[in-house]
DNA sequence: CCTCGACGATCAAGAGTCGCATGGGACCCA
DNA sequence: TGGGTCCCATGCGACTCTTGATCGTCGAGG
């Protein structure tokens, strides 16, 4: 799961980027509107974090033309309570939820969640099984039979981001594109590095290489 | 995936050229307005990307013209960031994305891909049957009748595209075209040697020769 | 009907690429 | 300072791709 924020307080956004990192997160942070209305629309993320009060193009009208363009990834408002932007409008624009400042972190964390699985929600619970295996993608916990299975942030992002598209093969490069952050420039052999944790950890037939393409998380047919 | 690069500055072309292959694309590089119109009229192109500077026509013209000509593969323009040309004005002859000189490779990718999504997003439904034959493109796996055969890279891609054009006659040229790239200089035996792989793992007479012009994934039992 | 030439099929081997395992180092947090 | 996570580097092993040689087949024209 990756997320980006757009926030000029450049404290308050490293300290969320530094909590949601801490999540298990891939996190991205720019600092006016006009590089997070282009950044959003060229890389992949699964929420954004926009804040009203920009230098460059301000929340709303970010927003706005994300929606306009048909952008539906979910987006939460982080709203300054002073008077001069009202919440409702944010809403209208087409955001997913607001925040009005200043929230507590774990609240934040409780809305990001929440817009998450809300999203997924559409007719499937954040509970995906195939087979034997169990990914709740909300609780972050996995389980093989009836046997917990303990995994890294790291691990557990790959292991989503495979899960969120079983039976497909997905390339390393796409892996790397949604479970690391913009400013990895490794070797996609970091990739290898993790499934082969996952296999270590979980069963080593789960994770199938299709060789010159990518792992397939094999599903039950 | 294949892209074409309209760029007379030949050392920027070579650059680019040799990190979007190193990426996984097949690319041809040209050198001026004309040839590109040409190149992107007569070859097909997943992507072009299309400088604004060019000897004989310019980028806008080139992409003005393609664009009257009804083609709508997607196309990113790069535009150098003196004044004489205007981004906006890029986007108004219909390309679908601009980057400003200089540039970061890593943007140049980002977009590439980001323009690769959106288009793939609209897409069908990647499964192809043919008699008892069953491709699925998402998952890379191919089946006949209930037995699913082991392709390599290679072999899969070549029956992706036979697939994709299933009953008409494929030529070798076209063969070679799509599933090596076009500056491809080897012996066009290749393909022969892949049809024969795929004879063998799947079913002899599923791919007819034609004498003289191609090959034939046959569609009537 | 036979012959010849062109085209296509098949095979084997070397070169090259890809993926895996492993260990070490950097960094972070307690 | 110590444990853990994350990332990088290396070398090995296995598979894949490509090439070139050889053999088979088709069809035209004598």
């Amino acid at each position: 799961m990756r997320l980006l924020i757009v926030e000029d307080e450049k404290r308050l956004a490293l300290s969320l980027a530094k909590g949601l990192t801490a999540e298990g997160y891939a996190v991205d942070v720019v600092h006016d509107g006009r590089e997070g209305l282009d950044r959003a629309t060229t890389e992949p993320y699964d929420l954004v974090i926009l804040d009203i009060m920009l230098p460059g193009l301000n929340g709303y009208r970010v927003c706005a033309a994300l929606r306009a363009a048909g952008y539906d990834v979910p987006i939460l408002m982080l709203t300054a309570k002073d008077g001069e932007y009202d919440e409702a409008e944010g809403l209208d624009t087409g955001a997913d939820d607001y925040l009005t400042k200043p929230f507590s972190y774990v609240v934040l964390v409780a809305r990001v969640k929440a817009l998450l699985r809300r999203r997924r929600a559409v007719g499937a619970s954040p509970v995906h099984v195939h087979g034997d295996l169990k990914v709740d993608t909300a609780a972050r916990r996995v389980w093989l039979g009836e046997e917990e299975a303990e995994l890294t942030a790291k691990e557990f992002s790959v292991l989503e981001h495979l899960v969120l598209r079983a039976g497909e093969v997905v390339s390393k490069a796409d892996i790397l594109e949604h479970v690391w952050d913009f400013a990895y420039e490794g070797d996609p052999n970091i990739v290898e590095v993790y499934v082969s944790a996952l296999r270590r950890k979980l069963r080593a037939d789960l994770i199938r290489t299709v060789r010159g393409a990518g792992y397939r998380l094999e599903t039950a047919p």
